[in-house]
DNA sequence: TCAAATCTATACAACTTAGTAAAGATTATA
DNA sequence: TATAATCTTTACTAAGTTGTATAGATTTGA
């Protein structure tokens, strides 16, 4: 369970877009992108590729040309990163990819992990639903130094009341 | 952002162990559970090596040998499951790991990205925490059928206040 | 002691992800 | 038209993950 490669430079890129719409006709070149996110050119070149084949951004080829977003900033959440660049976190495949040598996930009946699964995807999603671009823009400059506030804090782990799966809200 | 297979499949294991500690002396062979959960001896041989070096469970060698939880299913959550099985969502070298071309992320003054991921680590966390071995026993057969009142509504998404990501509960 | 059933360690192949390389297609401008 | 700067496509290598294979070490019990 971790964030992949493509999911964190992907947004950096998506993010140096949305600053571009504010300067100039609001495009910018692969080599500019990757000057100002410190990657290679051919890597962004991918990225930005992927991005394209998504929806999220729109190329203009050419001695002129470079990438934009294809919407504003204030309308792009980074759940629509994360789908253009990542296969979701629990999708529907997932019981049935993993079904270990059977053809059939044999907890398919009664599975409390699913529900585990499911429980954490919603909080993901409710998170990347809520920010955008404009978004994070917006908060530069204001993060700094308060990440301690949102670092989890050591609880003590102890035993404690049975929990319902379906009311952990 | 994805579930590794260890983490799925090595959280099976342990809930077959916890199944375990209620039957016979507590412990079960890894044939055992491999013939419980469909996957292969050679596969759960790896799993469950890696959860003994993580302390989770520990082993018995010879005829009548097997694994069993070191600790009462009420007091290992699924955190410790990850912790053992994974690299952990957003860790303290997450920035330096995607630090691309440069020795230091170009971002790293004044990284709003860096917040988002923190906020949705401790999402994460929370419910990990929350979460034992035992809960998930105890809600079998409880979550079947349910599973809809737990996956994320469609939410349209709009255009909406700035938000301050250290405010976001 | 010996055999069978178990755990242990390491190596291996297939697949996916990360990142690089190179050749080609497009367009503005001189 | 020719050139240079751009995007596009495909192939490639390296590293990590997934799952299998094999040989060895340990223990019980006949």
């Amino acid at each position: 369970m971790k964030i992949t490669a493509l999911e964190e430079y992907g947004l950096r890129c998506l993010l140096q877009l949305a600053r571009g719409q504010k300067e100039a006709d609001g495009s910018l070149s692969i080599r500019t992108i990757a000057e100002r996110e410190g990657l290679s050119i051919e890597y962004v070149s991918k990225i930005t590729a992927q991005l394209r084949k998504a929806g999220l951004i729109e190329s203009t080829r050419g001695i002129r040309g470079g990438y934009r977003l294809r919407n504003d900033a204030s309308h792009v959440t980074l759940w629509h990163a994360s789908q253009a660049l990542s296969q979701t976190f629990f999708n529907s495949t997932f019981c049935m990819d993993h079904a270990g040598d059977e053809t059939e996930c044999v907890h398919h009946k009664d599975c409390s992990i699913r529900s585990v699964w499911n429980v954490i995807a919603d909080r993901i999603t409710q998170v990347m639903r809520k920010i955008t671009l404009e978004d994070l823009l917006s908060n530069e400059s204001k993060t700094d130094g308060k990440l301690m506030q949102i670092i989890p804090p050591k609880e003590k782990i102890n035993p404690k009341k049975r929990i319902n799966l379906t009311n952990l809200s």
